[in-house]
DNA sequence: GTCTATAGTGCGATAGAC
DNA sequence: GTCTATCGCACTATAGAC
């Protein structure tokens, strides 16, 4: 018989989701979040840096994830190409659970300073991206250009796939949202 | 004799920006801003919401600004031709103090706080130029991505300027950073 | 202008597992 | 004994309430 409980980072996660859903961000304490899985505001801080992160585990494996994927696209694609296999990639880490993410974006863009949090994710995604693309031998400025870009249809895509019914395909609506990018960006 | 100085919001700024930029912004506490200029800590945040606020005043009017330069481009002129010229617009706002801008930079870079909310004003400026493109009559996803493609731009752009040589032209590298972009996403 | 709740940190104590 | 997860206490600064 263990002395704690497995998992109090998972729990913490779960319990934080939730409370922040039914009575809001700022309404909640760390204390009620931690004392709900039977621990104290102390230990939730062992975890997670500070209150938003909480709802932030996992994007570390993302942006490696998706830096991979560009650093391994095939040596003769470009970098729009590239970053695409990123975005790629990003859909096994986050296509799974509709009414999770759904919950959780719903939490998020109701708090301006979680949003906050969440753009700088998105920034260190392309940052990553960047680079990756750096390292293809893409010049910096195009390679940030490029990896901003990817996160722009991603958020976007995302976006809709969160907000939309939940039968959808994030993959078909990442690559439609790719195509309007160069078709808006396109010169006329 | 007036009992208070003038210009407090002014004289905060300016304190804040040189403390954070002495000491580091989490090494200064608001009460230090405060004093260095005759305020207590209460008066400061009678001005600026937090401690980040103090670095970012006047964006709302670069935001509306930029919407506005949107919303006015020709009838003729497409959703990018029309980002273009909110990024023409915000020249006027930013292209004036070289030295300030840097300073303000390297402090706003230094700190993931200060980056977060960063991000958020750049974020807060696609959603403005998003919505003016809206009412041209461009549809929801497209407008979204040309303002975001456009802040892309005008972040990478900003950067080059700050961390470039004090003499080199920001509508310049406005302009060639855009054709970079359209160079980048064009399809193969 | 004062008072207070909460976030977040540093250091140390505890209580098992090994 | 060491290691690790957790808790307790004291503390500062932010930020908002009164």
């Amino acid at each position: 018989m263990a002395r704690w409980q497995e998992g109090a980072a998972g729990r913490l996660q779960g319990a934080a989701l939730r409370l922040y859903a039914e009575r809001g961000y700022e309404q909640t304490t760390v204390a009620e979040i931690a004392s709900e899985v039977g621990l104290t505001a102390r230990t939730f801080f062992r975890y997670f840096a500070d209150k938003r992160e909480v709802l932030f585990a996992g994007s570390a494996q993302l942006r490696d994830g998706m830096a991979a994927a560009v650093a391994g696209a095939p040596a003769t694609a470009g970098p729009m190409a590239a970053v695409s296999a990123g975005l790629e990639a990003s859909l096994a880490f986050l296509g799974g659970d509709h009414a999770h993410s759904s919950a959780r974006h719903s939490v998020i863009t109701a708090n301006a300073e979680l949003r906050e949090r969440e753009l700088i994710k998105m920034a260190s995604l392309a940052e990553a991206m960047a680079e990756a693309l750096c390292r293809r031998g893409v010049p910096a400025a195009d390679a940030s250009l490029a990896a901003e870009a990817g996160t722009v249809v991603f958020r976007v895509a995302f976006e809709q796939w969160v907000t939309g019914p939940p039968d959808a395909s994030l993959p078909d609506l990442m690559h439609a949202t790719l195509a309007r990018l160069t078709e808006v960006t396109a010169p006329r």
